[in-house]
RNA sequence: GCCGAGUUCGUCUAGUCGGCCUAGGACGCAAGGUUUUCAUCCUUGAAAUCAGGGGUUCGAAUCCCCUACUCGGUACCA
């Protein structure tokens, strides 16, 4: 690549970013990355009426969680600024009707009502509405109105959009660098609205006099506009500007079914759709977060970078600086990937077990305060050193390791049922005896005695040990026994042993 | 309807220019091992006739054509 590329990610404020979303800003950011080039933030808001209260704030806490740094754009700066479309509002009326100047694009003043009615009319006669080549001389606009009443018209204020005026039965061609050359005839394309009446650009003019002014060279983003993608081109070939280079993404799909993946499935299936939580301002609704379900940002941008791109090679962790090393556009598969679940807890557990105990400790900490559970650091480490195999989410510690903080209330009454037999109390408090037999708890020595005492007097090995793990954990699980106790403090194992006996024995 | 894109194990996918593919890996699943328990972990296994049908070729998952299905678009939304 000659030159340093500048690529953007320009998300609508209309509510939470979607999962997709986030991978279209993260491939992004690889290719950018990798390049030595721009990430850009632009906040495309031209349609106000439906601006969310709260979104872009929410967008740009989304990717400081992610840890994936813009370079330039919203909350940041840079020399192309500003970079929120509603700010930028002026800048794209002369586009307009430079447009209109040079025969591209044309005033049009048909109200929404009498196009209502031509689709209507149309549907009658199962046919589809186009304004296009084909209809255009038969509606309201400048190509049809005297130029005296097209100027009377913009002067006292009428309302009028302007739509881009295709030229007549011509191939278009979209080179796209996933999919390859994609060609569509301009006869099939409706003359699309590029200025509406309320002032605002569309999306269409508004982002491509945006790309060129913010000197973006490529555009990736998602699927959903490679059949806009045409218009582009031709809105680049009528200002004369060279267009950037595309590639269009496959989209994220459903686990179960074929649609595109969306926020209510997310509630169906049991998993995030939404990068953080969501409460929607308007509904009071909450949507569930990654973060908020004890995912690792880590893990969230490994799992997603390999839905839909793969290295080529058996390798499937990697940090963010190996993926920006590995990345490549070519490697992007053309067909939509379902999310898998299972698939991204799974990465989750394995970034859990590549974190040290002191790393985990953060987010650990922040669920026993809110126990209102007491603690001493030292401790906690000790607890999560031993635990944290067995977490698939960081939220799956207290149902986990509870225990090492809280005596259990109750008992697993299958657990107990199983291995709680005549006498067992008594076993258990012969044991809490040998237990405390060192001034100081010596965990080999205390194994050993145990266990020759277990033998010499012909006991159920699986039934003491296990009843005094139900006694400790309140089921019959968890970590190795002794180094249970060990942790615990024979003070606190004497105290559970007598309070499942009198809980058990009564 | 029309237009566009896509189609390899249940899922994510590998598969450079056709031969090394009796199609590889991972997740999940099953069995076994480890564990006094549960989980982790380890080993093994089942799992795609490469959407279907025609070609081209000595030879096709890989090239061409047709069909089917899926998804996307078809707004003064992005």
């Amino acid at each position: 690549m000659n030159m340093k590329p500048r690529v953007r990610f320009a998300p609508s404020p209309t509510g939470p970013l979607h999962i997709g979303g986030v991978r279209t800003a993260l491939y992004n950011y690889l290719f950018a990355k990798q390049h030595d080039g721009t990430f850009v933030l632009r906040i495309e808001d031209t349609d106000q009426t439906r601006f969310v209260e709260g979104a872009e704030a929410y967008i740009i806490e989304a990717f400081q969680w992610l840890g994936l740094k813009f370079d330039e754009g919203v909350g940041i700066g840079g020399e192309f600024g500003p970079y929120k479309q509603s700010e930028r509002k002026p800048i794209y009326k002369p586009y307009a009707e430079q447009l209109v100047a040079d025969g591209w694009a044309y005033y049009a003043f048909d109200t929404p009502e009498a196009l209502e009615a031509k689709r209507k009319e149309a549907e009658a006669q199962k046919k589809t509405f186009q304004y296009d080549a084909s209809t255009r001389l038969s509606m309201v606009n400048s190509l049809t109105l005297p130029a005296e009443e097209v100027e009377r018209r913009l002067a006292s204020g009428d309302h009028f959009v302007v739509r881009f005026k295709y030229p007549e039965n011509t191939d278009i061609h979209v080179h796209d660098l996933i999919r390859g050359e994609v060609v569509i005839n301009s006869n099939l394309l409706d003359d699309k609205v590029l200025y509406k009446s309320d002032g605002m650009p569309t999306y269409h003019l508004a982002n491509i006099v945006d790309d060129h002014l913010m000197q973006i060279t490529h555009v990736i983003r998602g699927e959903e506009w490679l059949p806009s993608a045409p218009l582009h081109v031709m809105l680049y070939n009528a200002f004369g500007w060279e267009a950037p280079l595309f590639a269009h993404l496959p989209l994220l799909l459903k686990p179960d079914g074929n649609g595109k993946l969306s926020k209510r499935d997310g509630d169906r299936l049991g998993f995030p759709v939404f990068p953080l939580q969501w409460n929607d301002p308007k509904s009071g609704e909450t949507s569930s977060g990654y973060r908020e379900s004890g995912y690792l940002p880590e893990a969230v941008v490994n799992m997603l970078a390999l839905l839909g791109w793969n290295p080529g090679t058996e390798q499937e962790i990697f940090s963010l600086d190996e993926l920006v090393k590995a990345f490549s556009l070519e490697k992007i598969s053309k067909s939509g990937a379902k999310f898998s679940l299972d698939k991204a807890k799974w990465f989750n557990h394995e970034y859990i077990q590549l974190k040290s105990a002191e790393d985990l400790f953060p987010y650990i900490s922040k669920i026993l305060d809110e126990k209102s559970i007491s603690y001493n650091k030292s401790f906690v480490l000790k607890v999560i050193d031993l635990m944290k195999e067995r977490l698939n989410f960081v939220n799956d510690f207290w149902e986990q390791a509870g225990f090492f903080f809280q005596a259990p209330a109750e008992y697993n009454a299958q657990d107990l049922k199983k291995r709680w037999k005549e006498g067992t109390g008594e076993k258990l408090r012969i044991i809490d005896d040998m237990l405390r037999q060192d001034p100081v708890f010596d965990q080999q020595a205390a194994h050993d005695r145990v266990m020759e005492h277990i033998k010499a007097n012909e006991w159920n090995m699986g039934q003491v040990l296990n009843s005094l793990r139900i006694a400790i954990v309140g089921a019959a699980k968890g970590p190795e026994l002794f180094t249970m106790i060990s942790l615990l403090g024979t003070a606190e194992v004497h105290n559970r042993i007598e309070a499942i006996i009198s809980k058990v024995e009564s």
